[in-house]
RNA sequence: GCACCCGUAGCUCAGCUGGAUAGAGCGCUGCCCUCCGAAGGCAGAGGUCGUGAGUUCGAAUCUCGCCGGGUGCGCCA
């Protein structure tokens, strides 16, 4: 139920009936709240959208369509406003049905069908297996889930994925790093050398190796062990990994190894090989880049994909000096195993850092899948950490650098999820380790949590006030709803008839901010209404001498906590009962 | 030098893919608890939407040029 699609299409076809538009015209307008309430309850601009193709004039167009529309028996008023805009004025009644149809769908209000079970692919994280999470990666790990999840509510088949890149050379340095903590388990003394990963995270998997492999190892040729030490520190850092996520309420339905793209069969050579039949590849030397050039500059011929032919700079290398794949060559291998297991719509969450990357992958996508898949790439800002508004020092080189366990554990998941969804993704972040985890309205995590535990409190009440009053959803949805006519129990009613568009809009947009924005703003609402009822003691939800009313408001506290748990649960966050 | 992202109230940020008089929180001023959770609410002050042009019925939103900030730029991943 969206009742916004459901006036869209009473006012299609009242302007096909009036004007003859034709049905790709009125696939254009929209119909939205209007920005100032005292504009009614909805607004179209469909007279606007359709006067240039009809060449007509839109006030004049609007007069016969807002006609059409006064003879709909749920329409109180239709107007034409300004250049041409119709305001629709509901009547009361269709906002109280409105309200009954969101209980009787329960959990299930706000999904959509926009995704039409289309496949898509959301793969994020994807951080390093050379150690445990850092603070820095939560961001995108945060992001990419809340995105699977809103797109799964909309309709859409999600895939959650992490791409483990275990081929390139950091893995084997990770390695030599475990090799000697493996040493050290079985009893020498070791220093890690500049250049190797110092972490103390690695002491358990040099330890483990021991136990397994005794001394196997020791004073052998790294061609004996690499490969084998290799394999079992990439598995224990990943298993690290995704502990650390879990923390987070974060879980990857696949997880996809770099390597396994050229162990076996290689299916780097086979993408290059496919784009190579289409004439993508060729043997060629690459302008030197402009301004300062780096030190070990040296003009050389190489493999190069013709990324410039779907709208990239310049053409980009597959191999390196030494002959093996380039990660970008690895990434086209990936991308098109993607869509060879029926991903066409591919969704790739990256740091800031990466936003170099973006054009090189989607000329990738759009070659690989002869035009067929798109990529979207969202770029996750940096999020500078703050102790009362002070800046977070972090040296990578001390080891001091803050893990994502440490925050969790000293905020909870709740706080981090929702403060690193409240703000576009290509914003910038600040997050105040005290703000977090204040308990008062300054906190938008804590507002909206309140305001879901508040209406949990009102249940409780009634249920003192009136033990006799039956508030099960079968009951609510037979409450009396044209009890419900005070203005701010409407605006309410109006508040909750939203929430099924900005699903739509937040996940065809890739946002799930607006998510996160709407439930603060349902809360705010309730807050406000709430408030009312301690000045004007007859709009209080709970009225002991009047079921039926009683009733019917509970009904709409009743919705009010359905959506706040429902976009909550979207963006992984808690919806607590009470706040203690 | 080139590419991408950003520039909205004193501060931190939204702005529903081009709609009507641009919003919220913080901060500031003044109010509301004998009463469902004041862990909350109400009211007020505060903006040439970086800037100049263009597109059209209509621009914070789209296009181009400047200014300012960030990120990246073959053989890292």
């Amino acid at each position: 139920m969206n009742i916004f699609n459901d006036f869209a299409a009473r006012i299609r076809a009242a302007a096909a009936r009036t004007t003859g538009a034709a049905e790709s015209e009125l696939a254009r307008l929209t119909v939205e709240p209007p920005r100032d309430a005292a504009n009614g309850d909805l607004a179209t601009n469909a007279a606007m959208v359709l006067a240039k193709p009809l060449g007509r004039n839109p006030r004049e167009l609007a007069t016969h369509i807002a006609a059409a529309l006064a003879s709909d028996p749920d329409i109180d008023s239709a107007e034409v406003a300004g250049p041409g805009f119709i305001n629709l004025r509901l009547k009361r009644e269709t906002w109280q049905q409105a309200l009954g149809a969101l209980i009787a769908e329960g959990d299930a209000y706000g999904r959509s069908a926009i995704g039409a079970g289309a496949k898509v692919n959301v793969e994020y994280v994807s951080a390093n297996p050379t150690g445990p999470m850092h603070v820095g990666h939560t961001r995108g790990a945060v992001f990419g889930d809340a995105l699977a999840s809103l797109l799964d509510f909309a309709g859409y088949a999600v895939s959650r994925e992490y791409y483990i890149n275990d081929a390139g050379a950091q893995v084997d340095v990770l390695a030599r790093s475990a090799y000697l903590r493996y040493r050290e388990a079985l009893g020498e003394t070791i220093a890690i050398p500049e250049g190797l990963y110092p972490g103390d995270y690695l002491k358990p998997v040099g330890a483990a190796l021991a136990a397994r492999y005794g001394d196997r190892f020791v004073g052998k040729p790294e061609s004996d062990w690499l490969a084998i030490v290799r394999q079992e520190t990439v598995d224990a850092m990943l298993a690290l990994i995704r502990s650390d996520l879990d923390l987070l309420n974060i879980h990857h339905e696949v997880f996809f190894s770099e390597r396994s793209l050229q162990t076996g069969k290689d299916r780097v050579a086979e993408a290059i090989a496919w784009l190579a039949s289409k004439g993508l590849i060729y043997q060629g030397k690459l302008p030197p880049p402009k301004g300062q050039l780096p030190e070990d500059w040296e003009d050389r011929e190489q493999t190069l994909f013709r990324a410039t032919e779907f709208g990239d700079d310049v053409d980009r290398p597959l191999k390196k000096s030494d002959g093996s794949y380039t990660y970008f060559a690895s990434d086209i291998a990936y991308h098109y195993d993607k869509y060879l297991r029926g991903f066409a719509d591919m969704i790739d969450v990256l740091g800031a850092d990466h936003g170099g990357y973006v054009k090189r992958m989607q000329a990738a996508v759009k070659a690989i899948t002869g035009g067929e898949g798109q990529l979207d790439v969202r770029l996750c800002q940096l999020v500078r950490l703050m102790r009362n508004g002070e800046p977070v020092k972090m040296s990578k080189r001390a080891g001091d650098f803050v893990t994502l366990r440490d925050v969790v554990e000293e905020v909870g998941r709740d706080p981090i999820r929702f403060m690193m969804l409240y703000r576009k993704n290509d914003a910038p972040l600040d997050f105040d380790f005290a703000k977090v985890t204040e308990q008062s309205k300054d906190n938008p995590v804590f507002y909206v949590q309140y305001a879901h535990a508040r209406t949990a409190s009102v249940f409780r009440q009634a249920a003192q006030e009136i033990p006799a009053l039956k508030v099960d959803p079968e009951s609510l949805a037979r409450a009396r709803l044209t009890k419900l006519d005070d203005v701010g129990e409407l605006a309410l009613i109006r508040r909750l008839a939203e929430y099924p568009r900005i699903v739509e809009s937040a996940a065809e947009a890739h946002e799930p901010h607006r998510v996160a924005f709407y439930l603060h703003d349902l809360a705010s609402e309730f807050h406000a209404h709430w408030n009312r009822g301690k000045e004007l003691p007859q709009l209080r939800f709970i009225n002991a001498g009047e079921p039926d009313s009683t009733l019917a408001r509970l009904a709409l506290v009743h919705g009010v906590k359905l959506v706040l748990a429902s976009g909550l649960s979207i963006l992984g966050v808690s919806a607590p009962e009470e706040m203690r």
